[in-house]
DNA sequence: GTCTATAACCTGATAGAC
DNA sequence: GTCTATCAGGTTATAGAC
């Protein structure tokens, strides 16, 4: 026989209904981003998933383009916010010498696999960040830059004293291409079971990765890439 | 004074619009799909850039799903064929001993970064490029997916042989991590003027490449993140 | 083959009731 | 703060005249 305990009624679920549509809006709007794109995504779609109003976008973001770029900034930020104290970290453990190519990667690169992962975040958002480079949305591309800026700017000075004698311009390119190869592999990585790319070269399950695996292999072939030989007369193919 | 010499009237130039109007949708779709991406660009956006009536996508592409993918076919197909060429060629050069590694990474991406740019193409299809590994439509993604196959399926087993001993997961993910690095740098490379990552870091205009310089950066970068030494254990920062 | 006209629906944004 | 109602315009696709 069921015996409820006398409970006192509950506590009247106090409504802060402002906060919770917001991050609804949120988590939603980031895992339709992520699974649709941000063109193929229309503010009804978010609100209808989110059980909101069609107009709460509007209350709350002032409108999609805030959406998108509050999806972004939520989690950028603190990201970016994680790579600069891991590189301070580094900095302080090197000492006067220069930090090592390693540990310039490891404080840049971890991070975003990691990180992004805490706190009950789904890897909806690595997906998106895989693409955000390359969103066509001029805004948004402005937006980005601003939020990219300062790691950007704070790391290069450390990557061109790990990399002595390569020349900038050199840098530059192998820093995009640095970029380039970690986005597109949280992209894979992040959807790995659905991807028909992954799938594409018969290679099976066997070869998904453990976050930290990732890390490690994206370290390895960047840190080598990074510092690959250079000279005018590469002996290439002919 | 004026003499015009005595000539038959010009022929009638012959109305081919069929085949005018299919080549001049390809071509504006290609550009517009590159500056605003696919689900940013309508198919009104395209028949009015390309001067041509609304309905005229449908009858020449059954659609706009069937327009995206004649766009793409169009250059993918020739740039695949290219590269299959340039590893055969590599392979009879290379005799009985592996392909090096440099000659399947050079008949991969040099063509990528070269034939697309010859006939007149412009370089609108390289930004396209750089986003498709990405594009959240499936079925886009199936579509590549097939255009793909036979490349990776026959540059894989000479990856295999130039790399011995790397486990088959670690190659996997670097095959993915070049993938990632040789379309990520044609996005770049195709807008270095506009990109706004790109004067980012305060890297200006002396660092751009020629196609060449390019080539030569992504095999170098590519082939050394490849050959990276792999360990189970590797010495990664605490 | 090409066009107009239109069907049927979706888009982001907002004014104003509650 | 949340909702409904609605705006003005855009979306793909298609039927049928020429």
């Amino acid at each position: 026989m069921l015996t409820l305990p006398a409970k006192s009624a509950p506590a009247a679920v106090a409504k802060v209904p402002s906060a919770v549509t917001r991050l609804t809006l949120l988590d939603t709007a980031e895992r339709l981003f992520a699974e649709r794109g941000i063109d193929g995504t229309s503010v009804r779609d978010i609100t209808k998933a989110a059980a909101a109003n069609v107009s709460a976008v509007n209350y709350h973001f002032g409108g999609k383009d805030g959406l998108v770029e509050a999806v972004f900034f939520r989690r950028l930020a603190p990201l970016n916010d994680r790579r600069l104290t891991r590189l301070e970290a580094a900095i302080k453990h090197a000492g006067a010498s220069p930090v090592p190519l390693e540990d310039i990667l490891d404080a840049f690169i971890r991070p975003s696999v990691d990180e992004l992962r805490t706190g009950g975040y789904t890897n909806h958002f690595l997906r998106l960040m895989g693409r955000c480079l390359q969103e066509p949305n001029p805004k948004l591309e402005t937006f980005l830059v601003g939020v990219f800026a300062e790691v950007v700017g704070t790391f290069n000075p450390h990557f061109v004293r790990a990399l002595p004698g390569l020349p900038t311009g050199e840098l530059f390119w192998r820093t995009s291409f640095m970029f380039g190869t970690l986005h597109h592999a949280l992209y894979t990585w992040s959807r790995f079971e659905t991807c028909q790319f992954a799938s594409m070269s018969g290679m099976p399950q066997t070869t998904r990765l453990t976050g930290e695996q990732l890390v490690r292999s994206l370290i390895r072939y960047a840190a080598a890439g990074m510092r690959a030989p250079f000279g005018s007369e590469d002996p290439l193919p002919s």
